[in-house]
Order: C-alpha cells, then structure tokens, then sequence
DNA sequence: TTTTTATTTTAAGGTTGCTTAAACTTGTTA
DNA sequence: TAACAAGTTTAAGCAACCTTAAAATAAAAA
C-alpha cells in the first residue's frame, strides 16, 4: 500500500466525516494538494481494487475495503499523535506534522506497541477518537460545538478542530485546550461571537467562527 | 531527499565499515537489492550532486558532504532501535526492521526529542554506535571480536553483528548480548571454535564463526 | 429549451527509480 | 601479448504518480 493510496482513501474518510457531505474530485484534489486530473487516475484505479466506489461524475465514496484501510491509517495517526505528545512532549502542531509521516511507515505490530504503552487510549490529545485494532470508532456522544451551549451553561472542552498555524495560534492566544472547563456567559446574536468565563474567573469573548470549532460536552 | 538515496549513502558507508575496503556496485547493488545497473545510474546522479566521488569502473565513495548525510540517516537508525527496545520493548530483530523504515521519515527535531528521552546514549542495543548531531561518531576504543581474547581472560560482550533471522536465533540459542561477562576457557585450534564459560558456572562452546562476530573488551 | 458555467474526464507527456540485455572496460590467465 | 572472464556502463523500456491542456459532461441560468 503505497503513501499516495494511503492518503487518498483516509482523505476521502475525513473528508465525508467533516463535511458529512459529498466527497467530489475537487475538493478531495485541494485537500490533497495535487490536481483534479490525479485524483480521477488514482479513482478509477482504486476503483478496480474494490477500495473506492467511483463512477464518473459522481461523489467519490469507500467501499467497506476502503472503509477498514482508511480507519487503519487514522489509527497509527492518531496513536501516534497521543505519543508524541504525551511521551515525548512535542507540541500538538509538530505532533500532526510528524504523524503524517510516520503513519505510513509503521508496522501494525509496532502500533499494537504503542497502543499498550498508552493504554489503549479512545482520544487522542486534539480530542479525535482513535479507531481500535476491529475498526470501532470510539464515540463522541454528547460531543457539540461550542456555539450550542446556552447562556450560563458549563461545559468541557472535548476537542479543537482543524490544527494547523492559523488555528493554533487562535488555540493558544485564548489557552483553548482539551479538558479546559468554560462558562458561557453571553451569547451575542449579531455576529454569533460568545463571551465565556475560564475558571479561573477571567472572561473573554471568542468569535462566531472559532467557537464553532470548539467542542465540549455540557457539565 | 528520497528514500532510495538515504539507503544509497548509508549503505556506502556501512560497507565501507564492514568490509574495509572498496566499495564495488556489485556489492552495494546486492545490498540494496536492486539491479548492478540501478546502482550505476545511482551513482552518476549523485556524483553530480556532489554526494559520491564517482569515477567510471573505480570504487564509490562518499564525499565529505555523502558522508554527512549518511551519519544523520544511520543516526536516526540507531535512536529509534534503542528507542523500540528499550521503551516500548520491541525485540533485537523487529527493532531493525521498523527502524529501517522509520529512519527515512523522521525530523531532525523529532530525532532530538528521542535522543533527549534516551539520555543521548552512544550506542544503540546491537553496541553500534549512535552518530551525534555533529555527525561524531562515538569511540568503539577496545572493542574486539572474541576470537582474540585468550585462555583464561574474561570480557564483555559490547556488539553481535549482523543481526538477522538466522544470526538472531544462534545469539538467543547461546544466550549471547550486549553486556554480557564471558570467560574464555579454551581454544580450538583446529577449527578456531572457542569455550566460554558464563557468569552462572554454565559452559558451552561457540563456533569459530559465530565468535567472530561477537565483539567485546577486555575485562 | 438552449446556453452558459463549473466540474470532471481524457490525452499526452514528464520524472523517478527501477528492469533486462547488449556493449564495453579491466585485469588476469594462458 | 592476446584472449577471456568478471564486472561495469549504456541503451531501451516499464510502472507509478504526477502535470497541463483539451474535450466531455452536468447543472444552473436565461
């Protein structure tokens, strides 16, 4: 299984999961950094193997086949992620960078290693559930954006989507992370920004657009 | 840089290493498992970028520059076979194996995380030693093969070469690893095997060929 | 319904790293 | 010294994965 098949099937899971939408050659060709005319080849070829359900013209779609690889994949990511982070102390955006790589390259034994070194663990330090050795998907019940929490409800921060420079710089400017407990205080409907209280008493407002892009589960 | 130019370098080096002497292309290609004539090719390319002193039908070297470079790669080899073993304990041979993948698709900076971890030891769990970020080569000062130790004098077991299937089954068959204390009781000149008595009073004897790669100092 | 626009596919071609087979060097042997 | 054997290089070609540009299709607007 080359690194380009690898990417291509865990980019069209992600893909369908973020957006729960139709995966076209288009968007899957941005996200892959490649042009539209190699994702139609590497389609169709995939295709063939019964690891993709391509028809021309049509929303790009796994197979069960397709599913399991994928699911494989996502998991030495995130096993690693957790890892790198917990045990090796690398900050949570080096952390993807690095993983993206070594998930590619690493045994199944070898991840079965990791795994019990940590625990078994269900999460990894973004929040994302780590599928286990069968292809379960730990769930994310009660798992909801920021944006849905009432005025004066708790809530505790589950996961940060979307890690990369931009984000984490919005991250770490307001000390977003997993575990952080919040209080909405005001929800402000003109441009859907919410004012939250950190435990520590200090108040501050975030935008519309980056509380969508925090999630918790209600206290 | 390609995977196929990282084993290119390294392997340069380490047959150099090994068999002290000149390094054929029939000899890297059978190494690297690819055709005489892919070696060639190989060897032209880099020779023009300034990696390998290339000279048609003359032994490969590496330049000062192949040379680097080859130390890095053989570095992070290294790191991550002590890393494997010793903290998620991955045998001698596994070890070797997802390291030889992994070497290709780490940081430096990652590397340096798991030398950090590690305590920046100088030498990985076979007793080879583990480049610095300089590219200084730790000393190997003392160590020979068995087979020159004497009647009667004891050593420590430093380096088992060559750790393959076949060569890691006679190791674990003798017991034999990096730290262990042996004390030579008698050499047979006839086919050069050796007796050796263990720490536990237990006593066996070692064939000339295995003994010679088994490399130890003086205790 | 026809036309326009956006998207997707096809076609042709490039690069990398490999292959086999033929041609060529080199060094040794007769 | 001539010829041979071993080893090396060159030549031609292949598969994977990508590119750009032209052709085809689908979906939306007029």
């Amino acid at each position: 299984m080359s690194v380009s098949i690898d990417n291509f099937l865990k980019n069209i899971y992600l893909l369908n999961q973020e957006t729960a939408g139709a995966v076209t050659s288009s968007n899957l060709a941005g996200r892959l950094e490649v042009s539209v005319a190699a994702v139609t080849d590497m389609a169709r070829k995939l295709g063939k193997q019964g690891l993709v359900d391509y028809k021309p013209y049509k929303a790009l779609n796994l197979t069960e086949r397709g599913n399991e690889l994928a699911l494989k994949i996502i998991r030495k990511h995130r096993l690693w992620e957790l890892f790198l982070h917990q045990v090796l102390g690398l900050d949570l955006l080096s952390v993807h960078q690095e993983a993206e790589r070594l998930e590619h390259h690493t045994s199944d034994e070898l991840m079965n290693h990791i795994s019990r070194f940590l625990g078994h663990p269900d999460f990894d330090p973004h929040g994302d559930p780590i599928p286990g050795i069968g292809g379960d998907v730990p769930s994310e019940k009660g798992v909801i954006p920021l944006t849905e929490i009432l005025e004066n409800q708790q809530c505790i921060v589950k996961k940060l989507r979307y890690r990369n420079s931009e984000t984490s710089d919005m991250y770490d400017r307001y000390g977003l992370m997993t575990g952080l407990v919040l209080r909405v205080i005001r929800v402000f409907p003109f441009d859907g920004s919410i004012e939250v209280k950190y435990e520590d008493g200090s108040e501050v407002v975030l935008s519309g657009k980056l509380a969508s892009n925090v999630f918790c589960v209600r206290k």
